[in-house]
RNA sequence: AGAGAGGUGGCCGAGUGGUCGAAGGCGCACGCCUGGAAAGUGUGUAUACGCUAACCGCGUAUCGAGGGUUCGAAUCCCUUCCUCUCUGCCA
């Protein structure tokens, strides 16, 4: 969520790079400016009534005292005046606020002046690329083939016991997903990321906090009876640690990492895109997530994207590295960078991480603070990334690393899974 | 899930209708004291919004949250969330 006073100051720089995102505002943009002035004028009127109103209050019971009770009912009756038309305008400052809150909603973030202008992801930037794509043996298979030829992964169990998008690992499989998990946490941790165990459920609340709710509701399964939602990435929980929280300053910089599985409902998505691991509707993410103050917030996201690469290096994935266009960003972020692996036995790039700087956006819906040394508050920054989501990773490992004699474990996961071959 | 108790400032804790944003203590910050420290001592120490050039000042709101009664609510009533104890159930 934007702040008004910064729309009120920038206003002209804020719709420009708002054109970045094909997004015109200028009209939500005086929406949002006319809200705020009638919300600020209204409550300058409820507050001299109100404060009117207590001055009454305090001198009634004086005159009980001095026996002056004709005087006194006099001021009650004034009193009861005053309390009706405070009823009124705090229901308008309430309904003006909830209004203002809505608009802001429908505003995304602003993009980062790095962020190149483009309608969708066909205008993102190349920014980096690493790795050898591999020259596959005649017959190489897609990842789907290869699960099922060495049954480690079971998409029709999956159908059977819940749905599709839904897989059963078996196996070396079931060890090679484990050996992941633990490798990204262990190498999360020994940069500095203090690891958490979440909660796999989180409340309305929390949903606000990072800006799933009330937008993007149908994207997450909700359990009605407990009203709870099963959290579509492990940002949720984490970054909601530190909702309604004012921060000092020298606790920073805050590093979470966290390893959750994830829940998506992914509606409206269809075709090649699901098959096999592409897409899914339970998948497991090890996740980091940064508050920063704003000066370091984006050192933070190259320390993140240094982080991701190194992952992908050991791994021996080739990937490439893309700054979203302004068409592709995602709603709240103000600088994306998207890590794809190249998936060789299905001939397309894979999206494998994707690491944002969110700046003040979701600080500002979480009320998330700093307190600086001089005292004076400010918004905090966060930042999150994927180091890394499993399927992706696994899909790319099966097809990139297939040779007729099975698929090879990179060695950097042979302490893991205890095993350097799957055939 | 049933019965009971309770939710007050960073923490502990007083306060059952009227100058209560809230006693007292602890903690913290700064000063004094000291060769230095401890002890002692003095002062200060919530957040949000609005007015404003202002993190000076003034106003308003906030004692889990929301609503109600009243001229006036931390205190009374209703709803709701959470915590604790006991009972039940259970990995």
């Amino acid at each position: 969520m934007l702040q008004v006073a910064k729309i009120r100051e920038n206003k002209e720089a804020y719709l420009k790079a708002l054109e970045k995102r094909n997004f015109d505002a200028t009209e939500l943009f005086s929406e949002v400016l006319r809200l705020d002035e009638e919300r600020r004028s209204t409550q300058a009127t409820l507050d001299e009534i109100l404060a009117e109103s207590n001055k009454l209050s305090r001198e009634i019971p004086l005159m009980f005292k001095s026996g002056e009770h004709m005087k006194a009912d006099l001021l009650k009756e004034k009193s009861a005046g005053l309390k009706v038309r405070s009823k009124e305008l705090s229901g308008k400052l309430n309904q003006v606020s909830a209004d203002l809150q809505q608009q802001l909603y429908n505003l995304p973030n602003i993009p980062n002046e790095l962020v190149p202008a483009g309608a969708s992801e066909a205008d993102n930037q190349e920014v980096f690329s690493e790795g050898e794509i591999p020259q596959l043996h005649e017959g190489a298979l897609p990842h789907w083939e290869l699960a099922k030829k060495y049954d480690i992964i079971d998409f029709e169990l999956g159908n059977k016991i819940t749905g599709a998008g839904f897989p059963v690992y078996k196996g070396k499989g079931a060890r090679l997903q484990r050996a992941l998990i633990t490798y990204f946490l262990d190498k999360s941790t020994q940069a500095g990321y203090t690891e958490f165990q979440m909660p796999l459920m989180v409340n309305e609340a929390s949903g606000i906090g990072t800006g799933q709710l009330p937008d993007k509701e149908g994207q997450m399964y909700h359990v009605q009876q407990d009203d709870l939602y099963l959290i579509p990435t492990s940002e949720v929980p984490i970054t909601n640690m530190f909702r309604d929280s004012l921060l000092e300053e020298k606790d920073f910089p805050i590093k979470c990492t966290g390893y959750t599985p994830c829940f998506r409902r992914e509606a409206g998505s269809y075709g090649a895109d699901v098959r096999g691991l592409n897409r899914l509707h339970q998948f497991d993410k090890v996740e980091l997530v940064r508050i920063e103050k704003p000066e370091d917030s984006y050192a933070a996201l190259d320390d993140m994207v240094e982080h991701v690469k190194e992952l992908l290096r050991e791994l021996g994935l080739p990937y490439r590295i893309l700054r979203l266009c302004g068409g592709d960003l995602g709603f709240t972020s103000s600088m994306t960078y998207d890590f794809e692996v190249y998936s060789t036995a299905q001939d397309r790039w894979l999206e494998i991480s994707s690491c944002s700087n969110i700046e003040a956006y979701q600080a500002n819906r979480l009320k998330l603070r700093i307190r600086r040394k001089d005292g004076k508050k400010e918004l905090a920054h966060t930042l999150n990334g994927s180091a890394l989501a499993l399927p992706r990773v696994l899909a790319g490992i099966l097809e990139n690393y297939q040779t007729p004699e099975g698929i090879r474990i990179p060695e950097v996961l042979v302490p893991y899974t205890g095993f350097d071959l799957i055939n």
